[in-house]
Order: structure tokens, then sequence, then C-alpha cells
DNA sequence: CCAAAAGTGTTTATAATACACCCATGC
DNA sequence: GCATGGGTGTATTATAAACACTTTTGG
């Protein structure tokens, strides 16, 4: 039946917004291959594990992050021969949207840390820049149709949070006014909280959680 | 470094439409396990074969088709330990958009045919019912918000053509005025050519060519 | 001529942008 | 008071939907 085998991998890009910027967390290896150099964090597949257990064990271990409150969802798989010189080994890539957290300064083996997606030098282990880039440009597609952009955010924030958020991973300045109003609108979009929160001068801001829908749908050709 | 290995398979979605409906190509079974049900066409990736040279192979043996006309994409991979009771295989589901076409008879091994996605009474080998519900949600997405849609039609083809094809996706009927004017005034989605085509009655209709655009870009947040 | 399908023009509704203005707080 | 950010109202503009109407073929 098989012949050729692969080992399975699952390699994470981890995405927040922090300082105006989209950040990814990374990892510098300690072992050959690409030893010294800069990777997105991941690992085996275990016997008895699918793949998004392994991701979800991944995240659990690079950030603290469990259960709910952030996003996980499977990006896509590389397998090009060559691109890890130990032989044949297949990554299945995985996106995460999380807040912006304190990491874990992880005694116990190599621990990440942010780098703005925007400005870096020196390029990823293995074919990471690759995938690493198909996750930020899934993620800046996704804020469009879907009201992903909320799980960049704390369990609870603002709307000026929220739109600091698209300002970020678009990098263009929206209209305070016009995105409220929008993104209260929109049906399931936010759940407002009775609390609000002072942040130094200006009139306070209301607290808001995720809402329940997902997707936003813009009309494109349908009926109504 | 390994330890569990993988055989990995490409799956295919293959999808086309026909007689108002979104129909799959699907292949009987000939070799345990799940011989003699129905399940997607699919193969192992050979050793020096990168995942999407794997699928257009496999595309090409039961298609017959080659190059371009036709748009193939990577969907998801699947990998629940016990998926296949042969040992641990991970399968990339691809998704493949044709033309209504002949399919070859092939006299070589497992000819595959047409089945409405609609309307099927019996589950697929494997996890292939989740690996088709995936690929159908995919293709119905991305009509919304790409012009993907043409990969459905001939080289050649009317606007009508092309709003059947929303039509059956969809199932939903569309104005064809309002369509016509839609996708003649997107710039990019179609390249009149000067020819016209008769079908029996009514006027003749112009023909066109798929044009350069692929992301349609309904506006959400975003400011021009 | 009539039926049928292709394609255009025009009106109406809906949603997006721009921006004036009010609200609630810290200093 | 006044600067600052939060939040609402409203005019303007773009886009989508509804539909009357013209065009070009086959019978």
């Amino acid at each position: 039946m098989r012949g050729n085998l692969f080992a399975v991998a699952v390699d994470l890009v981890i995405l927040t917004v922090r300082s105006g910027g989209l950040h990814v967390l990374l990892v510098r290896r300690r072992t050959p291959p690409f030893a010294g150099e800069h990777a997105l964090p991941g690992g085996f597949v275990r016997p008895r594990e699918d793949l998004l257990d392994t991701a979800t064990r991944e995240l659990a271990d690079e950030t603290g992050l469990t259960g709910v409150g952030h996003h996980l969802e499977q990006l896509a798989s590389y397998a090009a021969p060559g691109r890890d010189p130990r032989g044949r080994v297949l990554t299945v890539g995985h996106l995460a949207l999380v807040p912006d957290l304190a990491l874990p300064t992880a005694g116990s083996d190599a621990a990440g840390a942010w780098h703005a997606v925007a400005d870096r030098a020196e390029p990823l282990a293995f074919d990471h820049d690759h995938i690493l880039a198909d996750g930020v440009e899934r993620a800046r597609a996704k804020l469009e149709y879907t009201t992903l952009a909320a799980s960049f955010c704390p369990p609870e924030f603002t709307v000026a949070q929220l739109r600091r958020v698209y300002e970020a991973v678009w990098g263009t300045p929206l209209d305070p006014r016009n995105f409220q109003r929008k993104v209260t609108s929109t049906e399931g979009f936010l759940v407002p909280t009775a609390r609000t929160v002072s942040r130094g001068r200006g009139r306070p801001a209301q607290l808001f959680r995720r809402g329940p829908a997902t997707a936003l749908h813009p009309p494109m050709l349908r009926d109504p």
C-alpha cells in the first residue's frame, strides 16, 4: 500500500495585534537543522492525535491559552520534496489569532517572542516564510467577511480597540464614527455588557463581548 | 525524530455544474477497504512529488484535463486516527472546479461518474462525506467573492451560461438583466470576444472568455 | 407576425461615506 | 473650562434591486 512515508508536523502562525501592527510569535531553533534561526512554533503529531489536537496542544504550550477566546483554524499543508533536509516531512500549517498577551517566559523549552510582521530582516527556517505569508494573507482576507477581528481582542473590549485591530491589519485608518455604527448595528457581531471603562481622558467607552455571528455576508450577486 | 509515520494521500472533490445542479465526480472502489462503495478519486503521493503535482496528475487521470481552463486548489488535510482501517493515513483534500465534460470511459482503471450533490443516498467511503461537504461549502463561498464561477464554464461561454452556474450552486434564481450588467461591468471578470452564438430561438448571445481578475472585493469596513 | 432569449435604460430602495454635532470624563 | 476620546444624527453619494423596453434571432 504505502512505500513512501512521511513524518507529519503541525506548525503555527500565531498572530496578534500590538503597538499598532500585526505581530507573529516566533521561536529560535536550538537544534539542527536551521539551529539558531527563527522559526514558527510547531511539533510532530503524536500517535493517537488528530491535527487540531496537536495544534491546540502546541498553542497552549507557547501561549498558555486554553479553551476559548481565541481562534484556531487549519491553514494549508506543505510537503514539497526537500523542504526538510532530514527527509520527507509534511507540515500542516495552522493559523491562530490571539489577544496581545504576556508570553510565558517558559523556563521549560524554547520561549517564543513577538516579531512585527511588517519589518523582519532574516528569512525563517524551512519554508516558514511561505507559511507565514499564507497565514497573514488569510487573516487579512478573513477580517473582510467574518467577525474574526474580535479574536485579537481580550474577552471584553471597546469599539475603539476593535477598530485599532482593523487599522493595524489593513494598514489604513478608519472613520471612528462610521466604524462604530457599522459594528454595533451588525447583528450578532458584538454583545453589549453593562460595564464601561475609562481610558485616561475622554468619555468612558462601553465594553462588549464577542457575538455569535461569524460571517458578515456582503451581497455579491445574490438576490435577497 | 519521528517514530510515528503517515502514508500521505491526495483526494479530489471534482465539481461541475450540469442539468441545473452541482455534481461531484465519484469512483467505485474495487479493493478493500470499503470495496464496492463510492469514494472521492485519489491516490498516494509519490516519492518526488509535491501535493499539487499529485492532485494535478489525479485530475488528469480522471477527467483528461491538462493545463488551464479549470481551477484546482488545496482544501484541507484530514488525519483523524482511525479514518483509514489500514493504519495512519493523512489525506490532503483538493477542490477542482471543471466544465461539464464527457468523462473518459477509461478502459484503464476505475472510471468515475457524475453524481448530483443534492440527492445522494449512501454515505461515501472513509471520511469522504466530510471532505465533500467541506469542498461544496468552499465552492459556494468562493463564488461570492471571486470570479471562479467561470471555471465551471467552457473556454468560451455566454453570460446566460455563467448565470446558470450561480443559480445552480446557490439554488436561487437571479435576474438575468441585473446579472448581465453586473458581470459585464466588473473590471477583469469577462473578456469579450467578437463572436456570438445562436442557441435555438432568441437573439444570439455574445461569447466571453475568463478575465484576469480573481477577487471581487465587496466593501466591508474599508475606506477607499 | 409571434415567441423567446439577449441586452439596455430608468426608476426606486438600500447601504456606504463624509462630516457636523452632542456626551462624559480627566485635569 | 477645555482638551480628549466616545457616541449619534444627517446629508450626500454610490450601489443594488425592480422592471419597462428595445434588439435579434427561429419558426
